[in-house]
Parts: structure tokens; sequence; C-alpha cells
DNA sequence: TTGTATGCGTTATCAC
DNA sequence: GTGATAACGCATACAA
């Protein structure tokens, strides 16, 4: 492999003088330049970052370890958002999947300090409560958050299921709806407890209501029993069903829209059916599109390499956590009451 | 940061030893080797990979090249597949998003080379025939193949569109369906164009058969027109529907499903309805559940980069593209024609 | 404006 | 079995 002491020689310099033209330094002839330029197009010379970073002790890497243990595919949009943020900022990116598994996440942190990684994004899947066990490097905690306040020194960033949850909530309540059931999803995930109490507190005090929760899914998360077409099935058979059916998350609303359907109920006009992360793959292909709150998961990773970047440079003020805005996203799926 | 002269210093030994330690190389004594690795213990000490490679010349690192225009989410599978398999051989992985762009995929292929990256895999998110400007490097081209036979240099590992459409192809006809509509996916997919060709063959010389094709979705890959809820309401509609709806994927499916249900007709027993991918969020989800062909996203990614081992050792004996099967997975959107 | 000497952390060579 | 020393490709300090 060309090296530049090959360029040096050719072009007729000294190697100093080569890496000065390489890193664009000053104080060198623009003769030299194109000389060296030159010889560098012509020999086909490319730098060596390791050896680089034996000197500067700066990797310009940022390492990515993740559980991959997912809810919706669509968690996906987190890695192109830390990848396209990395490559604008001219820094690379290693990749490692834990499963999640601490014996793994072992292994991830020592590989990570092999390759004197400047920073750690630590994503996970679905948004969810960790044990850090060492932050041997500098890292930021992406789509989770730590539990116990020691962990307080990790700053993180997660979507703020709540805002969306209760933002959902307030729009079907100013639809004048007030038979409304409610889905849970599986209370193991922590997005499911927030919203979950976000429709609490959206609809306290509102003794007008006629309120009925079901739960949709249980068990070991990604392996769930799946209940929401028989709970549906069971709402909707009812002397007086709900005007509106607000799902834990898409998929599950995915569901409702069949057991409705099979029924012979139209919707929206029999009746509404809210979901919960704009799954696109669900909520854009279903008739009538499904009124939704959008996860921002292109956002997370995003601003979670912007976070780390912060982090590593030590311009890091505050270390709270960064909730990141789960917007209302309204089609045509629910209907005003007063129509 | 702890080196090795360190280590070597404390445990009262030469470099050497300590680096033989390091890598389990022979002769050493057992105390010797004791004692520096509680040296190592106690000093907290990493190897530098980077110093490694200057000298080995060998990363031991993988680059992925993708462009990330996805189809179905549950391609980043492939990217699963990949980390995986070089979890399991201890090797790393340097991904790099490039939109497909070729003046990214330029700058791309140059951070690989700076990187010293041992090989690259080079990973489309969906079927397709790709040009390959360069390959300075090892490269094994996943979920795409070159068009022009110079490319034939690269290898590719792709899935068997033809056979699986083939596959379920004839299983709709062992079912003894007459009346057969056939949704067709995006022409511009290569795996649309794959199964398509599959059915016209499946179906070649049957004159019994009454078969109805329709064009599900046009235009740009990813932001295409879909009319597939309106093609198949016409098809329900017709004096004598089909008795099966075979879809370009399940995408497509979920369409159907809905046009279907909302007329009030029951799957399967009114009609039949078949996709392709097993795109899980949905071929698990409907009701009933899905007949498909599953993409082996997963087993791309894995074999993909056992492919580039090969490759990179220099152990490749062929170079023609490698497909692997797309199983028929049998569920109950589907009903004997006889019963 | 350019060059020389030295050091980074590791492995390779060869001598002891 | 073990160690001294050179070498890898580059950057840094300093000299010219």
């Amino acid at each position: 492999m060309v090296s530049i002491k090959d360029v040096a020689r050719v072009a007729g310099v000294s190697n100093k003088t080569v890496s000065r033209v390489v890193n664009k330094e000053p104080n060198v002839r623009p003769q030299t330049i194109d000389r060296v330029e030159q010889v560098i197009q012509q020999l086909g010379y490319v730098p060596n970052l390791s050896a680089r970073l034996i000197r500067t002790k700066r990797s310009s890497t940022f390492g990515v370890m993740t559980d991959l243990v997912t809810t919706t595919p669509y968690s996906g949009d987190i890695m192109r958002g830390v990848l396209d943020w990395v490559k604008e900022n001219d820094r690379t990116l290693l990749t490692i999947n834990t499963d999640g598994n601490p014996e793994q996440e072992q292994l991830a942190w020592r590989t990570f300090q092999e390759h004197r990684i400047d920073g750690v994004l630590y994503v996970t899947m679905y948004h969810k409560e960790v044990e850090l066990r060492q932050t041997v490097l500098p890292t930021v905690l992406v789509n989770c958050q730590v539990a116990s306040t020691k962990g307080l020194l990790t700053p993180s960033i997660v979507p703020d299921d709540y805002q969306g949850a209760f933002d959902l909530t307030r729009f079907v309540l100013e639809q004048g709806h007030q038979r409304i059931a409610y889905i849970r999803l599986n209370p193991e995930l922590l997005g499911a407890q927030l919203r979950y109490q976000a429709f609490l507190d959206a609809t306290l005090g509102r003794d007008d209501l006629t309120i009925d929760i079901r739960i949709g899914m249980v068990g070991p998360v990604g392996r769930e029993d799946n209940r929401v077409f028989a709970e549906v099935t069971d709402l909707i058979t009812q002397k007086s069903p709900p005007e509106v059916i607000i799902c834990g998350n898409d998929e599950m609303a995915l569901q409702a829209f069949q057991a409705v359907m099979i029924r012979g109920l139209r919707i929206p006009e029999d009746i509404s059916i809210v979901g919960f992360d704009d799954f696109q793959t669900i909520s854009t292909r279903l008739h009538p599109p499904l009124t939704t709150a959008a996860l921002p998961y292109h956002a997370l990773g995003y601003q979670g390499a912007m976070l780390l970047e912060s982090l590593v440079k030590g311009e890091l003020s505050s270390i709270k956590p960064i909730l990141l805005p789960c917007p209302l996203i309204r089609r045509e799926s629910t209907i005003s009451a007063f129509t």
C-alpha cells in the first residue's frame, strides 16, 4: 500500500510537505501543492486513518450499541438518523448488535475501547428503561433512559409518549366523543405506561364519559399474546358500542380495523379509530388512513448523535433527558360526533 | 491511555512478552503469563487496534455501503444478518448510508480505504440491478446484482423471487382455482419482474384458466401511486369475480383484504388472497393470516458476509450469483376450490 | 516555505 | 523463553 513516504519521494519533497498538503495546512507554495497532488492522484495515495489516530488520539468514529429487539420495524429509522448526522459531520460509525444481552454488551464495550471510539450511542429499538453497567466511554442513550438516580450522569433522548397520547386523547374529546374504548399495549413497554397515563390524565374528571379499557397484548416483548381482534369484536357487539377506539399503537389499530370491517361497520362513520406510532405501512395503507401520533425515530437518531458530539466536546450544559415531541397526525379514521 | 509499554514496565518484562500474552502466542512461561495478565487487569490495559493495523495490515473490519431506499422496513433484517455473522466471527462493521447517490458512494469508497477495510458489502434494500463504478476493495453485492457482463467479477447474493412466485402460483393452481387475478408490483422493481414472469411461466398452457392482470402501483420506488384498493374493488364487483387474488407483495395484500372485507366478502371462503415477502406485521396480523412467500432477509446478510470472508481469503471458487430460496408460507388466507 | 528528528502503540526480526 | 531494536504510517516540534 502506498504511503506518505512514497508520495514524498516521487514528488521530490519531504514527508512533512506531503502531510501539509493532505491536511490543507498553510505555508506551502501553490506549485508544490499542485505537484504533490498530482503525485497523490498518480499513485492513488489514500491516507491511513489508523496511523493518524495513533498520533492524534481522535478516531473521529462513533460506536452504536443496539439491542435490535424491535416492536415496529420502522425503529430502524433511528439508525438512519444517526447515519445521516454522522455523514454530514465527517465521522464514521461502528455498529454492534448485542441483542440486549449483558455479556455481549460487555464485549461490545471492549471492542469500542479497542477501536478508540470517541463516543457511544446506546440505542434501544423501543422506548424502555435500562440498567447501564459501565460507561467507560462518553455515552448517550437513545430511545431509552436509566432507571436509577445514579445513572443521571448519562444524557438521553427519548420520544415524548406522554405528550403524544395526551394530545391524541384531547383531540378525540374535542371531536365530541363520549363513549371511548382504550386498548392497552403490553405494559412491559415504557411507552405503553406513559401513553396510558396520559390517557387517564386527559380524561380525568370528565364524568360525562363512558370509558372501557381493555388489554390488547401481554407477554414478553416481541412474542406477546395478541388479543386485540377478540377484544374489539367484543367491544362493538355490546349493546352500546364505543364511538371511538383508541389503540395503543398502529399495529393494534390494524387489528381493530379488521374486526370492525368484518362486522360490516364503517370507519369513521360508525366508529372512529386512532393509533400511535405512525407506522407508515399500516397508517397510510389503511382505508381510511389512520389518525395517529408519530414517533420521531429519525430525529432520535440524528439528535442523539448531535448530543453525543457535544458531550464528547465537553460542551454539554444540561444532563437531563431530552424529550422529542410525537406530533398528532390527523387523517380520516376519525370523525366529529357533531356532524 | 495505558499502553503495552506501561504493562511491560510494571510487570517487569519486555513489550514483546506482553504482546505474546495478549495474542496468545506460544513460548511464554505460565507464571509469566499470569503475572502479565494480572498487570493488564490492574492497569485496565486495552490493546489499540489501530496500532496493530499499522503492522499487520489487517483491519478485521468489514464495511457496509447501503442505499437505505426501502420498500418494506423488514429489509433491515439484512443488516441484522450481517451484524450476527460479524459478531460470531470477531470482526467489526463500519456502516455508511449513501442514499444510492453516486457522489456519496464515491466518498464512501474513499472512507473505506482510509480505514483500510478488509472488504465491502454493497447492500440494497430492495432487489435491484446496480451499476458498479469501482471496486477498489473486495466487494460482495447483497440483494442486488450487476447488469453488465463485465460486472460478473463481483459476486452477489440475491433472493430467488422467481422460485418463490413459481411455487406460490403452483400452490394456488393445486388448490384448484381457475379464475385468477394478479396484481402487479411496480415494474421498476427487479423482484416484480421476476415474480410476474414466474406467474406467467407457471400458468403457461393452461387454457382452462381465466386470468385477469392489473397493475397495482406505478411511479418512482418509494413514492408510487397506489391503485390496489380500486383495482381489487373493481375485480370483485365484476360479474364473475376471481376465486383468488395473487398480490405482488404483502402490502398490496393488505389493501386487497380491506377492499374485499368492505364489500362484505369472506376470506378465504369467498375469495383467496396471497401475498409475497412475509412482511410479518402484515402477514401475521391479518385475519386470517396471509399465505405468502418469505424473503430471506436475514440469510442474505448473514451469508453475504460469509461470502465476503471467503472472497477476502481468496477461497472463492465460483463467482456466479447465489440465489436464496423464498419458501412458501402457507397460512389461512387460501382455501381449496374442491371443498 | 520546507525539512529533520522524534514519538505514537503495536508487531516482526533476530539475537540471547 | 525472553528481550532489544527496528519498522509500520503518520503528526508534532523545531530547525533551517
